[in-house]
DNA sequence: TTCTCATTGCAAATGATTTGCAAAAACAAA
DNA sequence: TTTGTTTTTGCAAATCATTTGCAATGAGAA
């Protein structure tokens, strides 16, 4: 998967900002947590847990802790977990305005992913929220097709 | 998950018809298979692999079968794959005119599942494909939410 | 520095899905 | 209908992502 245009990470969080969203949470600002951040800042896309795994110095930090980590950031909203149906969840840092919205075009070869920034789709939940009685809807959408370079 | 509007199953198949379109694909008619067939087709809702085989008669296939049925099947085109990203795959009967594209709607406690029937996501894939060079683009779409009993 | 509770590493447990393999079943041919 | 060939199945074991029990460790407060 290679380095691609990421409107929303134009303005890369400080580490120190984000653990301090950490403290702010009453939680403990750790190695593998510092690591995992550090990671999740330099890379700008949806990574695996495994990803992050291997992007680690080795034996930085267990697999079950960046699994428990990505819970903890997901709970508190400092990262969003995406889901591109290959069976392994992905996450990315949420900016702290942002509340990180967006759906990625992935190709179906290489897997390279695109970053869909509109969301014309707000309007639709809202309608489907109203005519079927369901609160606080939300939606998962991602697009999937054969990129520019696979296709040649 | 209670039983519910289903407006793409109103003309059920045939069995016949279900067999028939495995035989023209040289693909043999099994018990395990007719079986199967015969569980989607009274059951019009997105079925997991384990709840399709709770729904057989005990004994009567078995649960690698029906994961190599599936896949079979996906391949065929004759059942359509859904992701409620609780890990599970599920699938739903296609008709043999139908596409079988459509989305869900689905509540976040009781799993009540509503099918979406109308999608106006075509034309925004249509940008999004012309936008980044890819080709045949498709998406990824399913809501959640609270259902009106989850409310009360 | 000490105390306490959160957090971690490690290994084992889960749960969905896949796969190797020999036996059983379809279907075509005779 | 009997036989031969090829697919399909059941069963058990293997994968893979993810979770969890537990004792040891580390962070932050007092």
């Amino acid at each position: 998967m290679k380095a691609h245009a990421h409107p929303h990470s134009s303005r890369r969080q400080e580490l120190s900002a984000l653990t301090s969203r950490l403290r702010g949470h009453t939680r403990k600002i750790t190695g593998p947590r510092q690591a995992i951040l550090g990671i999740l800042r330099r890379h700008p896309h949806p990574l695996t847990n495994r990803e992050i795994f291997a992007a680690l110095p080795r034996g930085r930090c267990d697999l079950a802790t960046i699994y428990r980590s990505m819970h903890l950031l997901e709970e508190m909203g400092m990262v969003k977990r995406f889901d591109f149906g290959d069976g392994a969840a992905r996450f990315e840092l949420v900016g702290e305005d942002d509340d990180g919205h967006h759906h990625h075009l992935v190709c179906m070869r290489c897997a390279e992913v695109v970053e869909i920034e509109e969301c014309s789709i707000r309007e639709l939940e809202e309608q489907i929220a109203a005519r079927n009685g369901f609160a606080t809807v939300t939606h998962k959408l991602e697009f999937f097709g054969i990129c520019p370079r696979c296709q040649r």
